[in-house]
RNA sequence: UGGCGGAUCGUCUAAUGGUAGGACUACGCCCUUUGGAGGCGUCUGUAGAGGUUCGACUCCUCUUCCGCCAGCCA
């Protein structure tokens, strides 16, 4: 439906970070390069805030006309997995950014980081601890006390050699010896008290298989990653920023090009959780349906939701880039997919929930094929037929026995407007004797108040959408909301996140009408279904047979925002 | 109370010694055959106290508050 899926934006604002580069291409560093890397680890799926990253980092390289690596933190064997991997290259894909030929893997580099390691050994800069996990930890002080030395800090070259070797060939079990680097037991950054460099872990890795018993930890692996690929920035989040003086320890003493890391804050929304732990365990506790959830933050989980790329990347910008801590309306989202949904989707009508009307007055047998226009935003999307007759559905909703105070719609006496079609009367109101339910309403209509030729000069303040209830056909319409009730599902230290879910995030209507138009309607299709909300096709559960569609979001609705406030 | 980093409308984000601006939200009004969209408008902000300066969000001093760091996770 939408043929510029993957189109850039162009105006970028400019932040902290470009600044940077500005001057950094101002005093020719790098010989004027520009090249970032996108790093994620393939434990989990992307989620928003990797969106914001997405786009800070291959933006930065397309508009510098740089380069974007893609590269997989994947120095972990027993957290990853290739689902995870393809699963990270579609969502990029999907949001519009191309890595080229440079798909990379810290396991490519396992190798070189041995080397590595083996010429820190010989510098006199690293060596084998033997201490237990629990040792090393207890030796390892408080913030605001200085760790203590490990008994072997004072291994020989030769025998830290001897043993790494050993190490690697896979002589020893899991937990008896790692690297440390020899760093600074006693430095008020606790990063620096001699960390970890390898760690043995007889595991089966997704790209390396059994090839390796001992595994690079990040802090070991992550710079000189991106030392070796000419990463000339090196943007990640903050929490990474205690972490700089050991990259930058390594660089120097390796001696090798020096890529500068500098931190941004990562994103944060309301009314959602944003660790790939957290989402983990509403997958896995079965709270959500899957990663793709239409509830989750993910980028598939928006993907299915019915979200562009365009909305997303769009809201990259508009959330712009800093260092203080934040947390983002997810009203702001909301704009960014209605402001895009809105400029290029058909308008169609579809009742949710529908209420009978017969017209009494209207031709038993005719049907009449009326104009409506696809997307009033846009002329050459056209107009289309809708069929009208004397049986047809409005939503309940829409009318009221006792109209409230500004509603402006139908009720028992009053005029509205179908949409495309006639003015109509409400004249009786047909209920269920025993429940007492409204189930019918009786109508007459104006047959000089046809749509386009109406000149009675009648006016009413209130516009229906409608279907005919013959063509109408079936769907089932899922409609979402928040995952969460409160605005930080975190932020209560007694309770559990997962008992904030909003009972409400997902209602299932089973009953929905649509114009016949929506028989076609192929998988992944955008809709705004008039007076209602922007529609999706669900791209898992829907069949030509049973059509079900996914409400990305809500139009703006004055009508609840009046009933809210009074 | 060790180190590092932060603090500007309700929420984000600009202003880099010279008129505190934009976006979202909220609230009005106009318009409307979607109570949509659109248009116009309003509200609300430099954490606090001193200092330097003709002039301070910006520079200096002190204070307060917030985040991150004690995984063989990333």
């Amino acid at each position: 439906m939408e043929s510029n899926e993957n189109t850039r934006e162009t105006n970028v604002q400019s932040n902290f970070i470009r600044e940077i580069i500005d001057e950094d291409l101002k005093a020719a560093k790098n010989a004027s390069r520009v090249h970032t890397r996108f790093p994620p680890e393939p434990n989990g799926y992307l989620h928003i805030g990797h969106a914001k990253s997405i786009c800070l980092n291959f933006g930065i390289a397309t508009d510098y006309k740089g380069l974007c690596n893609l590269r997989f933190d994947d120095t972990n064997p027993s957290a990853e997995d290739v689902e995870y991997v393809n699963s990270i290259k579609e969502d990029i894909k999907w949001l519009g950014f191309d890595w080229e030929d440079r798909e990379y893997y810290a396991s490519n580099y396992f190798d070189q980081l041995y080397e590595y390691a083996v010429k820190l050994i010989n510098k006199g800069k690293a060596y084998v601890d033997s201490s237990s996990s629990d040792e090393i930890k207890n030796m390892r002080g408080t913030p605001t006390v200085a760790g203590q030395l490990s008994p072997y800090r004072g291994r020989s070259i030769e025998e830290n050699l001897d043993i790494f070797t050993k190490m690697k060939a896979g002589e020893f079990k899991d937990g008896e010896h790692v690297l440390r680097s020899k760093f600074d037991m006693s430095s008020p950054n606790m990063n620096l008290r001699d960390p970890i460099m390898y760690r043995i872990r007889h595991a089966e890795h997704h790209r390396t298989g059994d090839k390796w018993c001992i595994y690079p930890m990040y802090d070991w692996a992550h710079g000189q990653s991106d030392s070796i690929e000419g990463i000339t920035h090196s943007i990640c989040t903050l929490e990474f920023e205690n972490h700089r003086p050991l990259y930058d320890w390594y660089i120097k003493e390796l001696e090798i090009f020096h890529p500068q890391q500098i931190e941004f804050a990562r994103l944060n929304l309301n009314y959602t959780v944003m660790s790939k732990r957290k989402l983990l365990q509403l997958v896995e506790d079965g709270i959500v349906n899957g990663w793709d959830d239409p509830r989750m933050p993910t980028i598939s989980g928006y993907r299915r939701r019915g979200y562009t790329p365009e909305s997303i990347r769009s809201f990259a910008e508009k959330v712009g880039v800093a260092k203080r801590d934040n947390v983002i309306d997810v009203s702001l989202l909301e704009f960014s997919i209605r402001e895009d949904l809105n400029k290029r989707s058909q308008r169609v009508m579809a009742v949710l929930n529908p209420l009978k009307i017969t017209i009494s007055n209207y031709p038993a047998d005719k049907v009449e094929m009326l104009e409506a226009v696809n997307n009033p935003e846009d002329e050459t999307m056209g107009k289309r037929l809708v069929p009208f007759s004397r049986e047809i559905y409005i939503e309940k909703d829409d009318f009221m026995e006792i109209p409230a105070k500004k509603f402006f719609r139908l009720s028992p006496g009053n005029e509205v407007r179908l949409r495309y079609a006639y003015i109509i009367k409400c004249e009786e109101v047909v209920k269920d004797p025993s429940t007492g339910e409204v189930i019918e309403l009786i109508c007459t209509y104006d047959v000089e108040t046809k749509s386009g030729s109406d000149k009675t000069g009648k006016k009413v303040k209130g516009t229906l959408h409608w279907v005919s209830a013959k063509e109408a056909i079936d769907a089932e319409i899922r409609l979402y909301e928040r995952l969460f009730s409160e605005e930080d599902p975190l932020g209560d230290k007694e309770k559990d996140f997962k008992s904030f879910i909003n009972p409400e995030s997902l209602r299932v209507l089973h009953n929905s009408k649509l114009e016949p138009f929506l028989k076609d309607a192929k998988s992944g299709d955008r809709f705004q279904f008039e007076r209602q909300g922007y529609f999706c096709v669900d791209s898992i559960d829907s069949t030509p047979e049973n059509l079900v569609f996914n409400r990305t979001v809500t139009l703006r609705d004055s009508w609840a925002k009046i009933q809210k406030n009074s």
